[in-house]
DNA sequence: ACTTCTTTGAGACTCAATCTCAATAGATGA
DNA sequence: TCATCTATTGAGATTGAGTCTCAAAGAAGT
């Protein structure tokens, strides 16, 4: 299914129109690999020309995250970021403190033991957050 | 060595002046076993009659956070929590998303993994977040 | 094209957290 | 103990991401 008949989708699932707004919002999220925030989203779009206002940004995303489109990233620097989940296999993230550069890594035996510990203690598990926040060797990342 | 002797050292090494306020919030989260948020604190040492502002409790968290005797956790509500860190096992979360409950975890093959899994990666982990959020099964939990 | 009801956008608002700067109070030396 | 020097404090202003308001614009069905 192509981006848009995936938005409309869920969109007559949740019984709101397609409009234009909403469409570019999603296309810019699916476009782009880098983790960008609402703001940069809401930049893009603009650039482009595109008649877009913040509150139609945050309130599109809203939808989009509510109904597994996007995923929400809280990085712990006080603004999500998103990313496309559609067609993407579940990973988590690794952040280079002094870069900000992202990679994505998963591995099947924490999933595991983190689902056995929670149902341990008497929980159902919903969603998981896995970070690693370190320090890259990349030659070009500042501090080296 | 006791919390008054902990909070010199640190303030001393800083080159910090120790005052009855740095330690009035020092203390308050060293009491409580809740993960209180800054205005929490800032409310249960105003009760107490403690003359503090808010602007105290904040850069006084910032020290103690940066001189590993507090935590800093971010559990997606939109405020900071904080968790004395001495003396204390290193652990995660498990939150539930009905009651806000919070309940620790530790797993020494998962801390494992994920260092082996960042080296791979080239990085160094410097801090981590694993926090699973879910429901729990307690009875007096709402949505039962 | 008409009607109905939703969506949009500009800007006001919220709220946690940070900043400002004059007044206050530790620390140090005499 | 007192004087001096600086760091700290507090009240309130400010910031910034995100949310809300409501009149105008626009989907969708007939």
């Amino acid at each position: 299914m192509n981006n848009t008949d995936t938005l409309k989708q869920i969109l007559h699932k949740e019984n709101l129109r397609y409009t234009q707004q909403r469409q570019e919002v999603w296309d810019e999220i699916c476009v782009s690999d880098e983790h960008q925030d609402a703001e940069n989203i809401y930049n893009s779009l603009r650039k482009r020309q595109i008649k877009v206002s913040r509150a139609t940004v945050y309130r599109t995303i809203d939808v989009l995250v509510k109904n597994n489109l996007v995923r929400r990233l809280n990085l712990d620097d006080g603004r999500s970021r998103f990313e496309n989940k559609v067609g993407i296999e579940h990973h988590d993230h690794i952040v280079c403190l002094d870069c900000r550069k992202i990679i994505e890594f998963m591995d099947e035996t924490i999933e595991k033991r983190q689902t056995r510990i929670a149902k341990e203690q008497g929980f159902e598990i919903v969603r998981h957050v896995h970070q690693l926040f370190g320090r890259c060797l990349d030659e070009k990342c500042p501090n080296k």
